[in-house]
DNA sequence: CAGTGGCC
DNA sequence: TCGC
């Protein structure tokens, strides 16, 4: 037993150096946090992307911000278009903001302004394979990352696909921030169980936000 | 069944 | 190759 457990806010749970889990730091924005969502998705629809190899992703996705992440044949890139509308990906909404640079200063990695809100949609059985955030510019910046609605296993290794993993339930309102050091670790999302209901639906949804350019 | 390697 |  060591006093540094005791040393840490309340809800804040060290996973690894630069990363933490935030459990339950959403629920006070709760209501504003879905109702931004809900218009958001309203503007540019949820949708299954096609990764490089041609197949169909389980999860459906969004984005907010003046970038989005896309994948299809071509590879992975962000961009300022929705490739569905040509049209721009709709305004981060300030409850997002918000947000998102609270949980980044709990972390203890100041000055986050992200410019891209990946939204992924998870119904039954839907998962995010092992992998890691790569595609943005300055990996200066730290991604955090929004559970809303059914719980999930998130995974959570190291900088090799090999290493040992780290297994947790994230709940609604649980937020996990990782960066410096921790910032290329492989992470996912094993398949979400049925089951289980909130007033949110049957589904989970994660918001990710990250600074791309 | 979780983890691993390899797919082209 | 963020899937199988």
């Amino acid at each position: 037993m060591t006093l540094d457990l005791f040393a840490q806010p309340a809800g804040k749970e060290i996973i690894a150096p630069g990363a933490c889990l935030l459990r339950g730091l959403a629920l006070a924005r709760e209501s504003a946090i879905w109702q931004a969502l809900q218009s958001v998705i309203a503007q540019a629809p949820l949708r299954h992307m096609q990764t490089p190899g041609g197949l169909t992703m389980s999860v459906a996705m969004s984005n907010c911000g003046p970038l989005g992440w896309v994948s299809d044949r071509q590879g992975y890139r962000y961009q300022a278009l929705d490739p569905l509308s040509q049209q721009p990906w709709p305004a981060m909404p300030a409850e997002f903001m918000a947000l998102a640079q609270q949980a980044a200063i709990l972390a203890g990695f100041a000055d986050f302004t992200p410019d891209a809100c990946l939204i992924n949609q998870y119904a039954v059985g839907a998962k995010l394979s092992l992998h890691q955030d790569k595609d943005e510019r300055d990996q200066s910046h730290p991604i955090v990352s929004v559970s809303l609605g059914l719980p999930a296993t998130f995974q959570f290794g190291g900088l090799q696909r090999s290493d040992k993993l780290l297994r947790t339930e994230l709940q609604h309102g649980d937020v996990v921030v990782w960066g410096g050091p921790s910032r290329l670790r492989y992470h996912g999302i094993l398949p979400l169980k049925s089951g289980t209901f909130s007033y949110m639906g049957t589904y989970r949804y994660n918001l990710t936000f990250r600074r791309a350019s």
